[in-house]
This record gives structure tokens, sequence and C-alpha cells, in this order.
RNA sequence: GCGCCCGUAGCUCAGCUGGAUAGAGCAACGGCCUUCUAAGCCGUGGGUCGCAGGUUCGAGUCCUGCCGGGCGUGCCA
């Protein structure tokens, strides 16, 4: 059951009856004050302000003719004419009954849409380090958010697989493979192997010339030189992987469609640019001009697709990309994950393959930017001048630090427990207090806080569905074969309520704007109405009514299900004990 | 120069299509463990929402101009 949409109707067609044209916006939002009912519709003073009437007497008329038998306590007119929602507890121990009978929590899967998602896409010559974190992560969630509502979703991980980079490092390990070492023990270290490569390539006489030669072959698609960087390729990959399978992450190699996947399509989307017309030479590159971008002097904006030499760039793989998701897999949205810095590219991007007709007007192309990771110089991590931090390094001393607070305190677990259990916390720490800001701007990377363990961070959620597990251990019970009628008595019980009815709201703004930390305030509030709700009601302790107790377990019960699901979806593990 | 993003409590951040008295966490202070896990709960203090105008019944949110910071802006990605 979805309250806000149910609502939102049924106040549409009240404010129709009163005479708002059909297509006026429905403003309906949760209360901000518990005494102020649930919900509250605002519209009456714009409509009675179009009407040229008294708005708390419009009100009064939607009050009449809105249609919530059954569904509201009561309906009352606030100040200049708010219309407060006080849902009825019935109604709402009604819906709990039904969520709590469905498998999907009483969650109806949206009519599906094609969404191809692009994100991760790290650098292969290089080590994942930090930076890749907000767009593996953030992405991932949204995914899993998509799929939850019934979306096909097609993964698209475009990593740098390709590019003139690979000349140095190429001859750089065909190198190490003569003097007989094995792929994987050159390229154990990628940071080091990159940096080696950078100084000969740097200092070395004959080594930048090399270099080059073999980014021309590559280019040529010579065989020996093809095999050598698959070599390379397959390596970084595994690298990429085992950070993806730390980090809980969905991504796998058949989602990995990289730069060097469009190499073969880059000359046509030129050809096909240019026979249209869209695309001109100039000053021996193949440009397109875009008058929408122009500057005062009415200079338009310049995007290169070819470069005067004939080599491509990232604009070419983009739109060839862009042709492969919309017309060969049928996107009805493309989701980028990238930083903010790129913003401009892809908004050109975008109209460059307008007009081209690769992407039709239905069809959408969002990019989905995030700031930077900052030093704590406040400075960018450069990837080539080193001082970053590797993404592997920082989820290990994640768990090593949740290992170490757990060693710290009495516990029954076992050596085995308590390493697992680390794992998952660390972890679903430093995802979490990555995913859970919704913030376009730069942030600077500090331990501390990637790191914390209380307060609004995940340990807190891991730990109140610890606590409803634990309940249910005693009780000698699973979450799953409760089935006793809900009342709704104490104000604890009735706000733990209503938040978890709001789920389906929180999913449906993270899928429509990619924003998973809609998804963590949410989750933060249920965890947090449970702790008050578990202190102040209990459920097991003796001389608690039968029905009464029956009642809170499935409020309990619901509440495991629903922070289960949800850290699911953000890709953050749950477990019994902790 | 032009364009985009940002400025909310000491710190880190929420604030949904403009709505009522701007909310959390951390830090500070005071309470709460002989019975459902104290990674917790209850409470206190803490704000010129960068500044100044404007739009309106109503502005942190929209518009304009400043100030401050970041990023981008024809052959890197």
């Amino acid at each position: 059951m979805n309250i806000h949409a149910l609502l939102t109707e049924r106040f549409r067609a009240a404010a129709v009856a009163v005479g708002a044209p059909e297509d006026a916006p429905v403003p309906l939002s949760r209360s901000t004050r518990p005494e102020f009912g649930e919900y509250q519709f605002n519209g009456a003073m714009a409509l009675a302000k179009s009407l040229k009437k008294n708005p708390r007497e419009i009100a009064n008329q939607i009050v009449e003719a809105v249609d919530l038998d059954g569904i509201v306590d009561k309906l009352e007119i606030a100040g200049p004419g708010f219309i407060n929602v006080h849902l009825d507890a019935n109604w709402l121990a009604g819906q709990l009954s039904i969520a709590s009978q469905d498998e999907r929590l009483g969650i109806a899967p949206e009519s599906p849409h094609t969404v191809v998602v692009d994100y991760s896409s790290p650098n292969l010559a290089k080590e994942m380090h930090v930076g890749h974190l907000r767009s593996t992560i953030i992405g991932d969630a949204v995914v899993k958010a998509l799929e939850f509502m019934g979306h096909k979703v097609i993964r698209q991980n475009h990593m740098g697989d390709w590019g003139t980079q690979f000349g140095m490092l190429l001859a750089h390990l065909s190198d190490k493979l003569q003097a007989n070492e094995v792929a994987e023990t050159a390229l154990s270290d990628l940071e080091t192997f990159y940096r080696e490569a950078k100084i000969r390539f740097d200092e070395e006489q004959g080594f930048a010339d090399r270099a080059r030669e073999y980014v021309v072959k590559l280019q040529s698609g010579d065989a020996q030189c093809l095999t050598l960087w698959q070599q390379f390729i397959d390596v970084s990959v595994t690298h990429s992987e085992e950070v993806y399978d730390k980090l809980n992450v969905t991504l796998t190699r058949d989602d990995i469609m990289g730069e060097s996947a469009y190499n073969h399509d880059l000359a046509a989307v030129v050809a096909d640019l240019k026979q249209q017309g869209i695309a001109v030479e100039d000053q021996g590159a193949q440009v397109v001009f875009l008058e929408e971008l122009a500057d005062k002097e009415g200079k338009p904006a310049v995007y290169i697709i070819q470069k005067s030499g004939g080599g491509y760039l990232y604009a070419t793989t983009d739109l060839a990309a862009i042709r492969y998701r919309c017309q060969t897999l049928g996107a009805d949205r493309t989701l980028i994950f990238t930083d903010a810095r790129q913003a401009l590219h892809f908004k050109q991007t975008e109209m460059v393959a307008r007009k081209a007709g690769f992407i039709q007007p239905q069809q959408t192309y969002e990019h989905c930017p995030f700031g930077m990771m900052l030093g704590s110089d406040g400075k960018p991590f450069k990837t080539r001048t080193g001082g970053t931090v590797k993404l592997a390094d920082l989820l290990d001393e994640a768990v090593e630090r949740a290992h170490a607070l757990l060693a710290a305190r009495d516990s029954d677990l076992s050596e085995q427990e308590r390493k697992d259990i680390a794992a998952k916390v660390g972890i679903g720490a430093v995802k979490y207090a990555d995913l859970s800001k919704n913030r376009t701007t730069d942030y600077v990377f500090n331990w501390d806080t990637m790191l914390a363990f209380e307060g609004n961070t995940a340990p807190y959620l891991q730990y109140a569905y610890t606590r409803v597990k634990s309940v249910f251990r005693k009780a000698g019970l699973n979450v799953d074969d409760v089935a006793a009628p809900i009342r709704l008595e104490a104000a604890q019980e009735r706000a733990l309520a209503i938040k978890l009815l709001q789920y389906v709201e929180a999913i449906n703004q993270v899928t429509a704007e990619a924003t998973p930390h809609v998804l963590c305030v949410y989750l933060y509030e249920l965890a947090s109405l449970f702790m008050s709700f578990y202190e102040a009601c209990p459920i097991l302790k003796p001389g608690i009514d039968e029905a009464v107790r029956d009642s809170r377990l499935m409020l309990a019960a619901l509440t495991a299900r629903t922070l289960k699901s949800g850290l699911d979806l953000l890709g953050i593990a749950s477990m019994e004990k902790m």
C-alpha cells in the first residue's frame, strides 16, 4: 500500500470536484508534527486564490468532498487552510496485516521499464581507490531499488580499458614477461606497476618510443599486442572483482562493457554524424558546433568527436555507447554515475546524440553526478601523483576496526562469528557513510567519520535488526510465523506503524531521483522509532497481555523484515547477532 | 570572461512539487542497565539558513544582484 499515492488520488478527485483543473498539482506531504496528523493536504490555499474564494471555505468544501471513509480518523482544517489527515488506527493495522502476509511487504511492482545503469567504471590501468567508492555503491543501490520495483536493469561497467596509457603499461609488462615473470605476479600491485612504467616512460631512453609503438600496434589490432593487453585486463579485472566482492556489490564480469567494446563502432559514429551534417571538419578535427551553448558573442561551443590526427576521444566512445544502449538494448532510461566534473560533457553528449537521433524523445539520459573525494589538504586526490587511499585498504581497515570493537566487549561469540560480524559491520559502516549523503559537493575524506559505529550509521541499523531477532530467539519464534491482530495503542506503536507503511515512498524517491540517501534517512528513522518502541513497549516481559504481546511481535517482525529489505537494497549485510 | 555546483548548529549532514515553531548524528552537559543486547533510550543547551533586495497569504526552498568556495570551458577521461 502506498498511502501517499492513495491520499493524493482522493484529494485530486476532491479538488477537481470543488473546481480545480484536472492537471492541477496535488500538494500532499507528510506532516511535520504529530499533532498535525500523518499527512497534510496544502492545496486549498492555491485553489482558493485561483477561484477567488476564501481558503478556509475551500478547505471545508474539500473536506466535505474527499472520499476517505474508513481510512481516516479525522480531518482537521488548521491555519490558513491546511487539511490535516489523521489516519484511522484500525485501517493502519489492517494495512500492516496485509503487508505482513506479503513477501514484498505489500509493495506492488511498477510497470517495468528497461533501465541501463552505467556505474563503477574504474580505470583498469590502476587499482581502485577511494574515489571509485561513490559511483560503485550509489549505482549499485539504485540498481537494486529499481529491480525491487520490478524494472529490467542492465548494468554497464564502462571500464577504462583503452587509451594511450596502455602503451607504456604493455611495454613494461612485455619486459617483465621477457624476464620470465608471470603476469599475475608482475601485476599483483597495479599502483607500483603503473608507477614503474611511468618512471621508465619519463626517464628511460627509448622507452617512450616503444610505448607509443605499442599504442599504434594495439589500435591496429596486432595479435601479439592484443594478447598482452588481454592478460593485463584479466588481471586488473580480477583486482576489481575482489573489491566488488568485499564491497558486497552485484557487478560481475558479464556487466563489463568497457571502452574497448566500442572501438569497432567509432568510425561509423563519426561517419554517421558527418553524413547527417551534424559534424563538420574544423582545424583538421571532426567537430559538432553547439549553437545552444554559444557564448555572448555567439560563438558556439565545440564538441570534438575526432582529433586532427584521426584519433577518437571519450566523446566518440560515449556516443557509440548511447547508440548501443538506446537502440540495441532498448533503454527507456539511461543512468550514468560519474563525478560532477563531467556534467558539461554529458550535457553536450546528450545534445549531439539527440540531434543524431541516437536517443528517441521518450528515452531519458540522466547524468547522476556527485562530488569528488578530497584529501585532508582539501585538494582532490590525483590519480597520477600517488597519495591516494586504495579502496581495498580502506575496507580492510574498516573491518579491523570493527573487529577490535567487538573483541573489546563481552560476548559469547566464537572467533569465526566475530570475524563474520566485523566484516559486515565494517563494510556496512563505510558504505553507509557515503550512501547517506546526497551532497553533490565535494567532501573531505576522513577515516573517523567513515568508520564511526555510533549514531546515524549502518551499525545502528544492523543493531536494531539484531534486537528484533533476539526477541524472536527468546520467544522461540521466527519473524515469518507470527500471525495475530495488530493493535495500535501506544504512541510509539502508532508512529512505528506509519513509518513501516511508508517504505515504498522512500524507494520510489530513490528510483526516481537516483538518491539512495533517501532510503538511508528512512531506515534510520524506522530503526530509531523501533528503538523507542522497544524501550517503551515491552514484548516478552512478565505481565504483558498475550494479545498485546502478539501485536507487538507483529510490529517487530515487520520492522525486521523492512530493515533487512532496505539494508539489502543498500548492499549492507544484516545479521542475527552483534 | 562565460557556464555549472555549493554556502543550514562548534563539526558532519537532512529538509520531498514553496507550507505551520528549520531537524538528525557527532561533540558538550544531566539522567537510565538484578528481567526482551547500553553499538541503546530519555532529557538540556546550541541557528542573522553567506549578505541584500524582490515575488506571495506563506521563502532554507523561487527570481535578481553581491560575497565566499569548488569545478568546467577546442584535440585527457
